[in-house]
DNA sequence: ATCCTTTATTTCTTTTTTAAATAATTTTCG
DNA sequence: CGAAAATTATTTAAAAAAGAAATAAAGGAT
């Protein structure tokens, strides 16, 4: 229903506005149900055929749609619209722990090229090898990079584009987007890696989920981030501190500790960390632990391994028990899981829902959840669809 | 940032649109920073003089602000435009467990008239009670109420007009809606109270609160209730039924059940029930517990009595325990507290804040807790926020 | 071969903002 | 004390954009 209108930041209606946003509607139509026509368009939208022309040459000046030829249904041959894919229009960075990915998208998202790299906690360092590869991507797009993008493990203020800190590599105010912006002379927009991810669940996700208003994003990692988009937006709260639902209390004696020292924390339960701790106490290696990483114990779960399996169903249990409070308090369409415990879902999936249907009070509302649908880099997703989502948000054209 | 449009509930932009959004602009310039002059709402949003003129002949005509002679600053004295503010627009309800007040409001949410009585569980009596108070009222105004908003404590799914249920009252979809708008012949928009105290404290609050995005309230009555505004909006949830933090685990052993039979939940430590509840603990009166009610243990705590005193400071203490949760996973600009509780603010104020900086892991978000600015009929308020954010939202004039 | 359907464009009208000129009324300053 | 400057409001004519209707294009149905 109604929403306060913020005077502060509103702008009035000139009379280009009508054009925006009409232009603005358009657009994501033919970003959703594309390929489509102007006639289907003119029909859905009520607007008269001869605005959607407008304004359909309007996008294919912008090079944001193309024609494609289309099937007559008893009558002139439509001419189809869809969102331009021949070029590179977002760089994206996943600024990550230990590897950092840097790639070139199209409108819709799709990645058309990408490598990677491990990330050194030297600033400089990782700074001028981030500037060289996107200085390279930018120079073979020919200008049709139009920003960068950047997802991180870190405390973010989006809107002033400030990086506050990145506690695992001990960067402090790090001026990442000042260096970036100043060696490319291109926008640059970060965001914290799990509301990025979230992001992308809800502009490149599929369907069933970027048509959902309300959900959360649930990223596993050696931490646990949660991010929230609440009415087709990412919620951010004061000081953008929302979310930190992974040092809520569920429990105590955790496996490990979490970031903060706590052993009470969801995060010190269902982590990756969690994970491999289990792993380690089960086979006694407790010395050793350091030196396994979590993806050879996912190997070791396809292989049937009794101590890998049980580390991995009890942590899944876990991330379900945090899951039931954040479905309690807030009621999402649906939580989505993402990080790299995404690939053992087809075996720990009912773990993860006898956690959560365990910790629901009153049998609603009712649980659903789901796997990230972004594949293989969520995150660096996450990064293209900071630049992405600008482009079908804001109203004027260039 | 971005929003990703809806495309279902979207409408495109006509000619009118411009104009609708000025008028609801101007409209709420002048509620905002009335009275304030035409060339003053020219200079701040810096819209044409004419343009001015031309929208505020329309709200003249509309009845919804009115003129006043202003002081010149050397030159031509303004006219200063303020709202409307001699009549009756909004007829409210609030459907209370143990009694229902009916009033009036201006556009300014000052109540002009009320009255009440107490609630029925018989449906067919409380409602012929309401019908027939709301129809005085509305024959006394002479056709300016507008429509009638309720809140009630209970189910809502407000977007539909149902009521799902008053588990208090034995209701189970009671056709609330239906009768009141068949018999009266205006519109009705049914909400939560809880929601409805947060809409109050969104647009009739005091500028602290209602200039604020994004906020939390709880209001303590024999439950726990919580609403949640985001970006200066209810937020709901699927189905509804987002905030029920009152049945989150925050502990063992409550002194009273919560409404589903835990002792576990915030509510069943921190509501007027377990306040009541510690107070006849130690005084010894097990069985006479019943016939207290809140108000009586208020004012014995005014007097100083010992056991009170005790009984709410331990209540305050795990109201603002409870809150702590809230600010972690949500960091709200301001937490608000309602209810009865507000009354002993004063005396109790530092244990609420000392519970919640207790809870608070990591020493961030910062604490910030208030009482209601409501005063002392928030949730008849919030039935009168129902009509009036309606007013103020809605684009088209009549 | 003709008519009908579907798609797209062109032309002209209406709505609304905007700029500029005009009018009204009061303070300020010489 | 009176003219100039300042502030507020209205009137008139203009530019921008949607909308309605006519026109054009291209294929299928009979």
């Amino acid at each position: 229903m109604a929403r306060r209108i913020n005077l502060k930041n509103i702008n009035v209606a000139r009379s280009n506005t009508i054009r925006d946003i009409n232009r603005q509607i358009i657009l994501n139509y033919v970003r959703e149900e594309g390929p489509v026509s102007r006639a289907y368009i003119a029909r859905v939208t009520d607007l008269n055929r001869s605005t959607v022309s407008l304004i359909v040459d309007e996008l294919l000046a912008a090079e944001l749609i193309e024609e494609v030829e289309g099937e007559s249904s008893g009558g002139r041959p439509p001419q189809l619209l869809s969102l331009k894919t021949t070029k590179a229009v977002a760089l994206g960075v996943d600024l990550g722990k230990k590897m950092t990915i840097i790639g070139t998208s199209d409108l819709t998202g799709k990645i058309l090229e990408m490598q990677e790299f491990s990330t050194s906690p030297n600033f400089d360092k990782t700074m001028s090898r981030i500037v060289e590869t996107a200085r390279d991507y930018i120079k073979k797009s020919d200008g049709s990079i139009e920003g960068i993008g950047i997802s991180l493990p870190g405390l973010v203020e989006s809107w002033k584009g400030k990086v506050v800190n990145i506690p695992h590599l001990g960067w402090h105010y790090p001026e990442i987007v000042e260096t970036i912006e100043k060696a490319t002379r291109l926008p640059v927009i970060v965001e914290n890696d799990t509301n990025a991810t979230a992001l992308a669940e809800l502009w490149l996700g599929r369907p069933e989920i970027s048509n959902v208003r309300d959900f959360v994003v649930v990223l596993i990692h050696s931490g646990i981030g949660t991010g929230i988009v609440f009415d087709g937006q990412i919620y951010r709260g004061k000081d953008g501190v929302a979310g930190e639902f992974g040092h809520m209390t569920i429990g105590t004696n955790a496996p490990v500790a979490c970031a903060a020292g706590s052993y009470n924390c969801w995060e010190a339960f269902a982590s990756e960390r969690a994970a491999l701790a289990r792993y380690a106490k089960l086979t006694g290696k407790k010395n050793g632990r350091n030196q396994m990483i979590f993806e050879e114990l996912i190997k070791l779960a396809f292989t049937g391994d009794k101590n890998a399996t049980k580390a991995l169903r009890e942590t899944a249990y876990y991330i379900g028990l945090g899951i039931s409070n954040l479905i309690q308090g807030l009621s999402p369409e649906v939580t989505i899981v993402a990080g790299k415990f995404v690939q053992v879902w087809s075996l720990f999936a009912d773990d993860i829902i006898k956690g959560a249907e365990s910790g629901v009070c009153q049998g609603y509302p009712a649980v659903k959840i789901m796997p990230s649908t972004l594949g293989a880099y969520p995150t660096l997703m996450g990064s293209f669809s900071l630049i992405l989502a600008n482009k079908f948000t804001s109203l004027h054209i260039n």
